[in-house]
DNA sequence: CCCGTACTACGATGCTTATCGTACGAGGGC
DNA sequence: GCCCTCGTACGATAAGCATCGTAGTACGGG
């Protein structure tokens, strides 16, 4: 079953040869839905990509992310990210590049990301401190 | 589960020392976990709850809403919602009070609710306004 | 041209979940 | 007492999804 499957491309039309620039689809900015996103945020796996995105600030190949997933499970939650709109991807050469759509996000959902992301340095930070139910520290 | 099969007694009237009388297990607030949270509100059904609840500010019976499904269905979302530590639910006769736990998680989740809730919002909005794809305006 | 690296597609698997229908318990009104 | 309403439990079902392994494609370097 091989030879006669789709070559590479995803999105675009294989009229041409598409020599460069194997494009991968994205939702438009519009289309983008809150549901979505957060259920793209509320996998363990998939908000450390995303914390990790908005901490480093910059594009990262798939495999600077040291996940404890096979190669398999990460193209699979980096798709989710993508098409749920929360992160943009991009081929260069081999690699393949991540962003986050901040840009994207702040104008449809604003604040929601940042809340999100300190949400979640905050609970890593409550159960770095050891999270006793009773104690109750916080605040 | 969590109590499994107990019969809700009510605990006055029995003989035996009836343990809960109609009570209901709550995750304490140290338990309330950031990806349970969004995870809970990514589901449609349940972000309309939730929005419900924020926006009449009170408590509300499950009856209250009029959600496009049963009423089994409907047990099941206030469970997850209430399991992921997102509402209260308490008897009062025969109906079943809920309320959001707002303090709770403005205080593990600062800005949280508030901006899933905004961006909900928003969200309506911008799609009762006609929700054309590449039309977008920027706010 | 061959090979290694980066990532993907496909198929399988087992768990979770959203939904329903039905039967039932608890409380209040008559 | 009887029964009505509110909500639950249980079982079923179908879909979704997180995970893996394997086999494959794309690109750049020797």
């Amino acid at each position: 079953m091989r030879a006669s499957r789709t070559p590479v491309r995803r999105g675009a039309a294989m009229t041409t040869a598409a020599p460069s620039p194997r494009v991968l689809d994205h939702p438009s900015r519009d289309d983008i839905r809150l549901e979505g996103v957060l259920h793209a945020l509320s996998d363990p796996q998939r908000l450390l990509i995303v914390r990790e995105l908005a901490r480093r600030a910059a594009e990262l190949t798939c495999s600077d992310f040291e996940l404890p997933v096979t190669k398999s499970t990460s193209t699979h939650h980096f798709r989710v990210l993508r098409e749920a709109g929360v992160i943009q991807q991009i081929y260069r050469g081999t690699a393949k590049l991540n962003a986050l759509r901040r840009p994207d996000l702040d104008t449809l959902f604003p604040g929601l990301l940042d809340s999100v992301l300190l949400a979640a340095t905050r609970q890593e930070e409550r159960s770095a401190r050891g999270d006793s139910p009773s104690g109750g520290r916080v605040g």
